[in-house]
DNA sequence: TCAATCTTGACTAAATCGGTCGGAATAACT
DNA sequence: AGTTATTCCGACCGATTTAGTCAAGATTGA
C-alpha cells in the first residue's frame, strides 16, 4: 500500500466523475479542467483505473468514462491499489532488502506492519467515493 | 507521515537496544550484528533518533546508545517521525503541488488525506517499543 | 597515547514520482 | 470521405527521494 500524490488524484478525479450523476460519462477534458489536473496526466491514471475495471470507457467522439458501478460500490483502497500498483511488498521480504533473517532472533517487526497495513487498508475500504462526494469523513479529529 | 524502509530499520534497531535490557548501552556495532544492518546506516538512523530526544549516547570506548526513557514509553510514530522528517506535508498544500483551489468546487478531498493521516498517526502512537519487543500487536488479522 | 566509539556532513547510485510527448485507434458528426 | 473529438498506449524525462557510503573529526576510556 502505497500513498502518493498519484493515488490521491485519482480519488479527485473519480470522485469528479460520480460528482457529475449516476451515471454520466465525462470525458477527461472536462474532468480536467475541473480538478485542475493535466489531461495527459489524468489519462494515465484513467488508463490503470479502467484495466482494474473501475471505470469503463467511451471511445470516440462524444466519448469519455463513466463508472462500472454504483459510486457506493467503490471504496478508496481499490482506487489506490488500482493507481499506485504496490507489487506486494509490506516489508521484510528479500526482494525489499529488508533483514528478516527469521533465526534465532526472529524479526521482531515483521508482522508490525502488515498489522499496520491492514489497517490502512481498512480504513480506505471503510469508504467509498459517495462518501467522498457527500463529504462523509468517517470520526476525523481536527485533521489540522 | 512517510513509511519508508528508514523508519522500519529504526523501529527495528530501538527494538533490539530496548530487548538488551532497561538500561542497557549498546554501541551501533553490536546492533548492527544483530540485526544486519549497515553500521553506517545505523549512524545516520540514531542521529536522528538522538536528536529527537528519543536516545542518548555515550562518547568514547566503551560507548553507545542507550534509550532515553522507559520502551514503554517510546512510541513508534515518534521513531517515524524522527527519522523520516515528514515536512507536514498531508496533500493539497501548494507546496506539494496538489490542486486544492478551495474555490467553487472546493477539494473534496482535502480533509480525507488528513484523516487518514490522524489514522495511520494514530495507530502509530498506540504501540510502543516494549509491545513490539514483546510481539505485542495490535488486533492484527491475518496479516497474509 | 591510543584505540574505540560517536558525530557530522558531504556524497552517490539507483529507484521512484509526477508528468509530458507523439502517435495510433476509434467513433461521431458533417 | 474527411474532420474532429476522444480514448489508448508506451516511451520518455527531469527532479526528488531513498537507501546507503565515505571521510574526517571529536570525545572518552584504558
Amino acid at each position: 500500500m502505497k500513498l502518493t500524490a498519484k493515488g490521491r488524484y485519482a480519488v479527485m478525479a473519480v470522485a469528479d466523475l460520480a460528482a457529475q450523476g449516476p451515471n454520466a460519462c465525462e470525458s477527461l477534458t472536462s474532468i480536467a479542467s475541473r480538478q485542475h489536473i493535466s489531461i495527459t496526466f489524468l489519462e494515465q491514471l484513467f488508463g490503470k483505473l479502467r484495466r482494474a475495471g473501475l471505470v469503463e470507457s467511451v471511445r470516440g467522439a462524444q466519448g469519455g468514462y463513466r463508472l462500472s458501478g454504483a459510486a457506493t460500490s467503490i471504496s478508496l483502497d481499490k482506487i489506490i491499489h488500482a493507481v499506485d500498483a504496490s507489487p506486494k511488498a509490506h516489508g521484510c521480504s528479500p526482494e525489499t532488502k529488508i533483514a528478516c533473517t527469521g533465526k534465532t532472533d526472529r524479526c521482531l517487526t515483521h508482522d508490525l506492519w502488515g498489522a499496520l497495513e491492514n489497517h490502512i487498508e481498512g480504513f480506505l475500504a471503510s469508504i467509498t467515493v459517495q462518501d467522498v462526494v457527500d463529504g462523509r469523513l468517517p470520526m476525523m479529529e481536527a485533521a489540522e
